[in-house]
DNA sequence: TCTAAATTTAGAGTCACTCTAACTTTAGAG
DNA sequence: CTCTAAAGTTAGAGTGACTCTAAATTTAGA
């Protein structure tokens, strides 16, 4: 998993790491607004010009082994697809990778202070949705790959936006009302595998010509 | 509709209107981003101090009279209600302002322009799932009060979020494919609709204290 | 040891946006 | 009609994210 790689990549890693270190930081003393850029590279003892040389935007900091996330559930779909309807599958492939998500050793400590702060941060919020909405593709195709003989292209972008966005609403309500956001993710994808039913289709073909 | 206001108002709304069709020309033109607040300022003869007396950020002039849209499916929600289940009721409404919205005479030429943008420019795309994500709650409200007997809380949340979700995934995927955006939306709401059963509730409360 | 490529850096510049203090115009009282 | 207060506009300075260019430094590999 890692690497021995010259020095070059090693240093470079190091300061792209510390420059990460010292965002989290200053975001979860400060908030994130209240950083600025030039207090980061500072607080990594690298030029200001160095961050943007890592990261694409301020916010990029908090994304940028992000992902991740996305990947897990493309990958689990498959293996969760036999015997399920497409719904159950995706609800059981997002309730097993954030579970171990909120376990797994390596930046457990930055992951507390991710999820705080791309839920309370508004200057975050625009950003969380914009990529979450974009690795969206990516999950549709998975799902569409998996249950290729009974669900279409735009049913499976459909079907994912749906649970992405009925997930979002309802961690973003349950946030704003102060209760647990695991406890409404799992509401959530109960009342969505409970109020699905695997389509009545209409024709086969739904991208007609 | 047009209440006689005094002359100060009436100044006003003119150089708001000065900025706003404006904006729209050069957005239009040059597009979004390589039009510069200063120059929209320029356009519209004021200084580029009163752009952020009128509106407080440049995407601000795209989203200004927006809005309205969520209050007229929130609207229709309560006369739509009655024999059908949530979901048809959203759909119909969805459908019902969309096509009037479409249809209705002033602004329908920056309208236009408007969907174009939206649904092109890479830095509108944030900006937009924002205010659409904010604008999700009322709409949630408006239902749940539509079907108080049988709709909890968050139930009605995670609908509107599924339905707002859908429709995006399905839009954004057909812009990008070169499709036309009310077919999208027409098949989602189809999709929605023939997959969405009326839940077979499994407690009466969802919000246990 | 010398050269080429990769990293970092300084520095200047653009643009969105904020803040403050002034300036102009309208509204309304007397 | 006049005078004052408020609303609207403006100039100007300043902050912070981000870009670009060119130079300085460091490592890789011949």
């Amino acid at each position: 998993m890692e690497e021995p790689q010259g020095l070059r990549a090693r240093k470079k890693q190091r300061t792209r790491a510390a420059l990460i270190d010292a965002a989290y930081r200053l975001f979860d003393s400060r908030g994130y607004s209240d950083t600025t850029v030039n207090q980061i590279a500072a607080a990594a003892e690298v030029s200001p010009a160095t961050f943007f040389n890592h990261f694409a935007s301020k916010e990029d900091v908090i994304f940028a082994d992000g992902g991740v996330l996305l990947e897990e559930i493309s990958q689990r779909l498959e293996s969760l697809a036999a015997g399920r309807n497409p719904v159950e599958a995706l609800a059981d492939a997002v309730r097993a990778t954030t579970a171990d998500a909120g376990t797994r050793a390596p930046g457990g400590e930055l992951e507390a202070i991710r999820i705080r702060l791309i839920t309370t941060e508004p200057a975050l919020q625009a950003p969380t949705l914009r990529r979450t909405f974009d690795s969206q593709h990516g999950i549709a195709a998975a799902l569409h790959r998996a249950y290729a003989a009974t669900l279409g292209h735009r049913e499976a972008e459909v079907l994912v936006g749906a649970v992405v966005g009925a997930i979002f609403a309802a961690v973003h309500s349950a946030s704003r009302a102060g209760e647990p956001l695991d406890r409404a993710l799992d509401d959530t994808l109960d009342i969505l595998t409970r109020t699905w039913r695997p389509a009545a289709r209409r024709g086969t073909r739904e991208s007609a010509r």
